[in-house]
RNA sequence: GGUACCUUAGCUCAGACGGUAGAGCAACGGACUGAAAAUCCGUGUGUCCCUGGUUCGAUUCCUGGAGGUACCA
């Protein structure tokens, strides 16, 4: 199916991806698959901005609530998943929409992701507790000596890496970077990745006003609600962390909401470096509805 | 009204026998193949409140002013 086309539609929190997406989908009568990596959680609703009852309403939407956040879910879990539904909807729509934020995801999705044995949870919590027992010197020791490879690639300051690289290396007894192929997958569809954007200040004064209003819709009693599951990955999560603090009593939620804006700009910004500098970006100001029909239907035309 | 202290980066504040200044946070830039809304790295962005004086040179010392804080009235 060379003909098939997954539009997707990235871009940072706020900027307007999810009503875009449902306009597009409805356009061109087909479905939507997320590519956010909280809204996949079926607990998490208000503060990952998920789409509203009434807008899953409108489209059918995929890879939405699907999981608990009791489960491990990770890149390699999620590109499995989206692939095998894309598969099935490739079948019935020759346009598909990938809609979110995370750009991991989508590049999984874009270039293929390489194929690696599983490694158990108890691996990777050892190798946790070492890293914070002894540091990363400890890490690094191991992955000098079993992944020179790697060692001299990876960025030794960053504990997770270390830690991901090691529990793969000891679980498996091979070394992490001989499964990094580095070769681009070709995909049963072609790709248009366009990046939604906004001028920086108006998508700061859009978080801003979203946190209010998600807060308003109820934010507090899902993260009470929550509250329990505070140390699973899921939670480990923009507003939700903050929430924490006002339900220990460490800060007010008055004290939270500022606390809140500035971490999802943070993440804002983070994700606007990733869209600039990872892969081929189609930039498009978030309310040029009209220019992405045209970017579509010459993509479209280009494949046939 | 009087006395004392303060005024330096977006914020909180250091500092220099007089040679145009630096921390934390914020902000900005960047990396990123199984936690990615995570994690990590880099960068100081400045009429040193204003004015006059002393000086080769003043943000630093002195005069006068403005604003602030505390206490006394």
């Amino acid at each position: 199916m060379p003909n098939k086309l997954l539009v997707i539609i990235g871009g940072a929190t706020a900027v307007g991806k999810t009503p875009f997406a449902i306009r597009l989908a409805r356009h061109y009568e087909t479905d939507i698959v997320n590519a956010d990596s909280r809204q996949v959680y079926k607990e998490l609703n208000i503060g990952v901005g998920k789409p509203s009852a009434e807008e899953l309403a409108l489209v059918p939407h995929h890879l939405i609530g699907h999981v608990s956040i009791s489960t491990h879910y990770s890149a390699g879990q999620y590109t499995h998943d989206a692939l095998a539904i894309l598969e099935i909807l490739f079948q019935k729509n020759d346009i598909v929409i990938l809609a979110g934020g995370t750009g991991l995801y989508i590049k999984a999705i874009m270039e293929g992701f390489d194929q690696m044995p599983d490694v158990p949870q108890e691996v990777n919590e050892y190798w946790t507790n070492t890293w914070k027992e002894k540091g990363v010197n400890e890490l690094l020791i191991l992955l000098e000596k079993h992944d020179p490879e790697y060692f001299k690639i990876v960025d030794r300051a960053n504990p997770l890496r270390l830690i991901r690289a090691v529990s793969f290396i000891m679980h498996t007894g091979k070394p992490f970077s001989s499964f990094h192929t580095g070769q681009s997958i070709e995909r049963p569809f072609q790709v248009l990745p366009i990046a939604l954007e906004l001028p920086r200040n108006e998508l700061y004064t859009r978080i801003n006003l979203r946190v209010h209003d998600m807060i308003a819709a109820g934010w507090m009693e899902e993260a009470i609600v929550l509250y329990p599951h505070k140390h699973l990955k899921a939670l480990q999560t923009v507003g939700y962390k903050e929430l924490f603090e006002v339900i220990e009593g460490n800060i007010t939620l008055e004290q939270a909401i500022p606390l809140i804006q500035q971490s999802t700009r943070r993440y804002a910004k983070r994700q606007m470096t990733w869209f600039r500098n990872q892969g081929e970006w189609v930039h498009v100001g978030a309310s040029e509805f009209d220019v992405i029909l045209d970017l579509i239907n010459n993509a479209k035309q280009s494949i046939q």
